[in-house]
RNA sequence: GCCCUGAUAGUGUAGUGGAUAUCACGUAGGAUUGCGGAUCCUAUUACCCGGGUUCAAGUCCCGGUCAGGGCACCA
């Protein structure tokens, strides 16, 4: 509604511009003042005529009012000396707002346009940390907010599974074994058995072990261990201590990378069966541990694209030799793209020399793989990625298809440095979910004595990772973060105080004796007249839906953030003001709360944050 | 060294070249015999430095300073 508002001001002055047959501008500024005096939209045309028509602006203001015809919802239409200002007429207005909002309320046009967001994209060496998920509130926020804009969108998590990382992991499977005593896992403990004896009795009397290299029963040992002893949330932290006391082996003893290459090179080659299978499962348990992280973050993910397809397929190889008709790709040992005419200085390179791909190769064959599949190609990624990125660009250049948008986001540190899964440090996002909800238990029951312990815990968990994603969506993404926990975990103000608005809310609605949602408002807003608060809270709610757009087109989710604690201090500032239960415009103030309820609601899920009733 | 990003009240942040710079936390006051005080109101304090472009610069350009990141046959 809003956006029609601001519309019909641009066209409305066009109009005006063409009656006293001016040029038009390409680019019609209309803007908020700073001040409700002022109006509530204003323009600076002028500025812009001024220097054609030799005029000041202030005459040609007055010339525009002269021939001005006011839009439809407006009231008034002033100049204050420069600008022109305009006046809602909320009576009208309101009427507009109100009958348009139903529980789907911010659902825009169907765009027919499909969109492949690729985010979060962990390496599957560990749990994911504070540091990934900012790429998965991102990403996921982004998602919600394209698919309410009307895009269909398909959203990727690209799996790195054959990269010199896993082939660590793999070979701590060869040549370790899992560290019993962190395993906090119940089944453990309730069959209080030596798991590993327990996994070298079921691979025993099997012949066709006794074939197998030892380091292969190894391996088989430590899936069995970890496949059915290991509590499934708990699979990614094992393979991420595992990954860790690897690169401590490898530090010890450099020389190991020529084995942990050459498991590369056989896991490429595809003709061991079984080592293809033992890659797989490592990969996968990370995933399953990853999983019910992902899922009580509310984060969604419609496929996982397994990198090793695109060797396996033989894309990668088709790239290869395309990009070699291109004319820039040069060898001397290697073979790489010559990226200095076009101003890369660093070399891209296609092909280790002992013949595996490398990473780039292979996202490239995936990077090609969803231009075509996509009207839009959208990446998630750290800013440590730019010149990999622009190297892509390029490279996708040659091989004639579009590049993908990049979101690019800064780090987040922990106050004592930058964090590591290789050095094992890091905050987990299962750590940090844990604590957002028992901190939001303990303040509830400071809060509520009437809850029971159920009660209670259902409510925590709605505030405690609202709270979370909050304070990551709510930065814009080129902003470098510090992690502290108080400030990351803090209920004052922030989203919890959006989702006290939508309690209350709701809380206003189930009291309510007169609520009607089929209100005659024609009737009920020619005989009032609507009270500050009241205006102000339409306004904003109106707002709504050009959020919704603004945020999809430029692609950034963090105005939603801002917009959501607006509309619950719009919401705050009315109840305050005015009465609503037992007043005598009981029936148009329900109604009112009722569409502040469905806003806010809807802003919340944009967000991944779900909106209690009661808290 | 080269490249990319950031720098806005005590702190954290928003800000499409346009009027009096947003929001939150903090601090200091205040409100409520009303629908839930995780609320509301008031005060408080800011555009890193130096040039330039423009009628108009927090915003654009150039040069510094500080912080983070990148410059792998890693991902």
């Amino acid at each position: 509604m809003y956006r029609k508002l601001k519309l019909d001001v641009v066209n409305s002055i066009k109009d005006a511009i063409n009656t006293l047959d001016w040029e038009v501008p390409d680019n019609i500024p209309v803007e908020e003042p700073p001040n409700a005096k002022m109006g509530d939209l204003a323009s600076s045309v002028a500025f812009e005529l001024a220097g054609k028509l030799k005029k000041s602006p202030v005459e040609i203001t007055q010339d525009i009012l002269k021939v001005f015809i006011k839009p439809e919802n407006f009231d008034q239409v002033e100049s204050k000396g420069p600008y022109l200002n305009f006046f809602i007429d909320y009576q009208k207005f309101s009427k507009l707002v109100l009958n348009s909002i139903n529980e789907g309320y911010g659902n825009l046009k169907i765009k027919n346009r499909k969109i492949i967001l690729e985010h979060t994209s962990a390496n599957p060496n560990g749990p994911l940390h504070i540091g990934h998920i900012r790429n998965s509130i991102i990403g996921d926020s982004l998602n919600r907010v394209l698919m309410r804009a009307g895009y269909t969108v398909e959203t990727q998590y690209y799996v790195n599974d054959m990269g010199r990382q896993i082939a660590m992991v793999v070979w701590g499977l060869f040549n370790l074994k899992f560290d019993e005593k962190t395993a906090e896992t119940s089944y453990k403990e309730q069959i209080n058995y030596d798991p590993y004896l327990w996994a070298e009795q079921i691979l025993k009397n099997r012949p066709e072990l006794d074939a197998l290299e030892e380091k292969y029963v190894n391996a088989l040992k430590n899936i069995l261990y970890l496949q059915v002893l290991v509590d499934e949330n708990q699979k990614d932290h094992q393979i991420g201590k595992l990954y860790f006391r690897v690169n401590q082996e490898l530090k010890a003893r450099p020389e190991l990378i020529d084995e942990i290459s050459q498991l590369l090179i056989t896991y490429e080659g595809g003709e061991d069966p079984l080592l293809e299978f033992i890659f797989k499962e490592a990969v996968n348990s990370c995933l399953e541990g990853m999983e019910p992280t992902l899922k009580r973050l509310h984060v969604n993910h419609d496929s996982f694209i397994w990198e090793s397809k695109y060797v396996r397929d033989g894309s990668v190889e088709k790239v290869i030799e395309k990009l070699k008709d291109s004319g820039y790709t040069k060898e001397n040992e290697v073979l790489y793209l010559d990226l200095k005419d076009f101003g890369i200085e660093k070399e891209l390179v296609l092909m280790r020399s002992d013949g595996t791909s490398l990473y780039s190769t292979r996202d490239l064959a995936y990077h090609l793989e969803k231009s075509r599949k996509g009207d839009v190609v959208i990446d998630i990624l750290g800013s440590d990625h730019k010149l990999a990125i622009d190297q892509i660009r390029l490279a996708l250049g040659f091989l004639d298809v579009k590049s993908p948008e990049v979101i690019f986001y800064e780090f987040i540190t922990l106050p004592e440095g930058s964090m590591s899964t290789r050095r094992g440090v890091f905050i987990s996002v299962d750590q940090l979910m844990t604590e957002a909800v028992e901190r939001a238990k303990a303040e509830i029951k400071k809060r509520r004595t009437d809850l029971d312990g159920t009660e209670i815990a259902e409510i925590a968990e709605k505030i405690g990772i609202g709270a979370i994603r909050y304070y990551i969506a709510r930065l814009s993404p080129e902003k470098h973060m510090v992690f502290k926990w108080d400030e990351a975990l803090s209920f004052e103000r922030g989203c919890a105080s959006i989702q006290y608005a939508h309690a209350r809310a709701c809380k206003l609605l189930q009291k309510a004796e007169k609520f009607d949602a089929t209100i005659d408002l024609e009737n009920i807003l020619d005989h009032y007249q609507l009270e500050n608060s009241e205006m102000e809270l339409i306004k904003t709610i109106s707002q709504f839906t050009s959020v919704i757009e603004e945020s999809a087109q430029t692609r950034k989710v963090h105005k939603i953030a801002q917009y959501s604690l607006d509309l619950a201090s719009a919401f705050n500032k009315f109840y305050k003001s005015l009465p609503v239960i037992g007043s005598e415009e009981e029936i148009l103030r329900v109604f009112l709360v009722d569409k502040s309820r469905i806003t806010i609601k809807n802003c919340l899920d944009l967000l991944g944050i779900e909106a209690p009733e009661s808290m």
